[in-house]
DNA sequence: ATTTTAAATAGAGTTAACTCAAACACAAAT
DNA sequence: ATTTGTGTTTGAGTTAACTCTATTTAAAAT
């Protein structure tokens, strides 16, 4: 019952070292050691770190996913404060995915102008490209 | 004719500072001086540092974008590599945009269950709500 | 019984990407 | 004529998030 540091860095891909860092940072505040002062992770553990790799990957710093552990310590008279993050949150992250759609039209317009030069063997030769250039006009300005 | 530096610092959002270090660091090798030496950024600057923009936008270390940079400046001859690592990032963002999608699922799970917690003022009445238990195993394992 | 392996702590070092400071230049506005 | 604003350079400083080192400890394998 419970998981060493070990087989936690596995699981989660994370380093040991990491591991022990979340943890100064005070992002792990419920990991228990038993009597050896071995760390053992109980599958809660696993879950907060699921929801850190979570809102890191939404882009929070560890900072401020320390606040919203802080929030959650101090029971429910900071539910309203933890609500409202999830809801900044949702809005960056849409914000975000917005953001990523139009990189990602760009960069399909460059696969296929660079799928165009590389049969042509030029890249000028590819720019002169008419449906290139109309899809090129859909992308605002961009040059390079 | 061009822009200051100022004034592309405006358009962009970034600092003239950054403007200056992106140079520095080999990604505006294009950007002319005038004969007082001031910088003078071209549409085709602006052009570039919104591919910088991009690039950076689907986690490209600047590093990476400088090399993608001087093989634009080696010419034809690494079209095909340059092919090769915009098929690269497309593969990346695709990813990028699958984890933000689940990160939008744990998001949303977590706003329903505040939400019903900051009706009933109860965090582990909440936990108990049997709509939002359904919605929380489809989230595979994550506790917290 | 000894060697290996996995863990612990404290604290130093690293990396990327800025960010700022100091000292100087020059053009436009008062 | 001088102040203001915007620019220049070099080089140092900052921040976040690790990442590593040294030393020590305890359990597991031979």
């Amino acid at each position: 019952m419970g998981y060493s540091i070990g087989q936690v860095a596995k699981k989660t891909g994370l380093t040991t070292h990491t591991l022990r860092y979340y943890e100064k940072e005070g992002l792990l505040p419920f990991v228990r050691k038993n009597s050896a002062g071995l760390r053992i992770y109980s599958e809660s553990d696993i879950g907060w770190l699921d929801m850190i790799e979570c809102l890191k990957g939404v882009g929070m710093p560890l900072k401020s996913i320390k606040q919203y552990i802080d929030w959650y310590r101090e029971g429910d008279s900071t539910l309203q404060q933890r609500l409202d993050m999830f809801k900044q949150q949702k809005e960056n992250l849409e914000k975000q995915m917005a953001v990523l759609s139009k990189h990602m039209a760009k960069i399909n317009y460059k696969i296929n102008l660079y799928t165009e030069a590389v049969k042509l063997g030029s890249f000028e030769q590819a720019l002169e490209n008419k449906e290139l250039q109309k899809e090129k006009k859909k992308l605002s300005h961009f040059a390079a």
